[in-house]
DNA sequence: CGAACAGGTTACTCATGGGTATATTGATTG
DNA sequence: CAATCAATATACCCATGAGTAACCTGTTCG
């Protein structure tokens, strides 16, 4: 028990503010899930506010409408690619080894609640502007990784090939695991991702 | 122009048969292209319809309601993975060379519309009883796959490793055309199949 | 103190879209 | 020829679930 001030039940501003902002985000965790679990569609807002015994106008309050929070969703997951690749630009080594090392981000991302997000519900639930918005930050995720494999490519760490169709191919085998992966399973996200980068750099032949 | 025969304008009755099912393909085909570029849930029924021309009650009469319509696509996407096994295990060579021949089938599969669609359309919309025969069906496609994989790792021709864990990363990077991959792109799924496998079976970083 | 506001509720509205009842027409068959 | 069936249409029903209006309550601030 917590109880070195007095812990007056009367709030700050500041811990006003806090709560507040510890309340938008345990509803968004609460809809993410969902829309993982579920899928957007079969995932009712009514569901969400009642798993946290609150009511559906709740949300609406603190989050807005429907798109809007699978959009907040998106945009939080999509933020975690970026820190990977803010990581994997500041790592040291070949370009193989910072490629390997944004690999091993992006897949931890992939199994993260608001990564997963953003792979399993596609484009498809968002509006036209979503959309557009969506693939254009995709696109310059896309671009990082296309830089760390022509850096590899140009230093010799890396067989030349086509860069973009190795990012998709790349891309494709550590998403996926949006899919598969449970949380509590075997294998941690980490070892996991570590694991499976591995196998794709390295190849399947003997050498 | 056919005139070969008189071409009487009164069918038999296996003509009638024909046409029956070449309808119900027609739907079937129609159904799945929307599903694949809209998805499931903002496909409506009655906009397929109308896309050949005839009402939503046709639909109903030909196929029945609409997870039936989803399964049988499904069912028909899942043809194609088997049809990859069978030719795969017919397939002269080494467990690696046998693995290579399936993966590139089981590529060329995903980029059809009816393998797109086991991809894209998880098994979210379906009902408890059709996730269920889904998931059933997609693991006997994983075990075949595997057994390639370890063919491959007891005749030497592919390093020892998870074979589970193998199957998903190559199944995953495979399964990713079916989200962007566009028909008529500039490389044939063809082509794409074989260029991806390679990548996947080499590995990056020069011997 | 009274006005305004933040946080929440209950109880509605209302478009949407899956599914169906029913009618029509033309071919098939006993 | 009557009965039936296949193939289609029109017009409807109705559950669902997103979004909102109106209301209550406690806190804050001029």
């Amino acid at each position: 028990m917590e109880t070195d001030a007095p812990a007056s039940p009367f709030r700050t501003r500041e811990q006003k503010a806090e709560e507040r902002s510890a309340k938008r985000r345990a509803l968004l965790i609460a809809a993410v899930r969902m829309f993982n679990e579920r899928g957007y569609h079969a995932t009712l807002l009514e569901d969400v506010a009642a798993s946290l015994g609150v009511s559906k106008p709740t949300i609406y309050h603190y989050l807005g409408n429907k798109e809007r929070v699978l959009l907040e969703c998106i945009a939080l997951g999509i933020e975690q690619y970026h820190r990977a690749i803010d990581e994997a630009r500041e790592a040291p080594g070949s370009g193989l080894d910072r490629l390997r090392h944004f690999l091993r981000a992006y897949a931890r991302a992939n199994m993260d609640d608001f990564g997963r997000c953003v792979i399993r519900t596609g484009p498809e639930p968002l509006s036209p502007e979503g959309r557009q918005g969506l693939r254009e930050r995709k696109r310059r995720i896309d671009a990082a990784m296309r830089g760390f494999i022509e850096e590899g490519i140009a230093d010799g760490s890396i067989v030349p090939t086509d860069s973009k169709l190795l990012a998709f191919t790349l891309a494709g085998a550590l998403n996926w695991p949006a899919r598969w992966h449970v949380p509590g399973g075997e294998l941690s996200a980490e070892e996991l991702a570590s694991r499976m980068v591995d196998m794709l750099t390295i190849g399947l032949a003997p050498r």
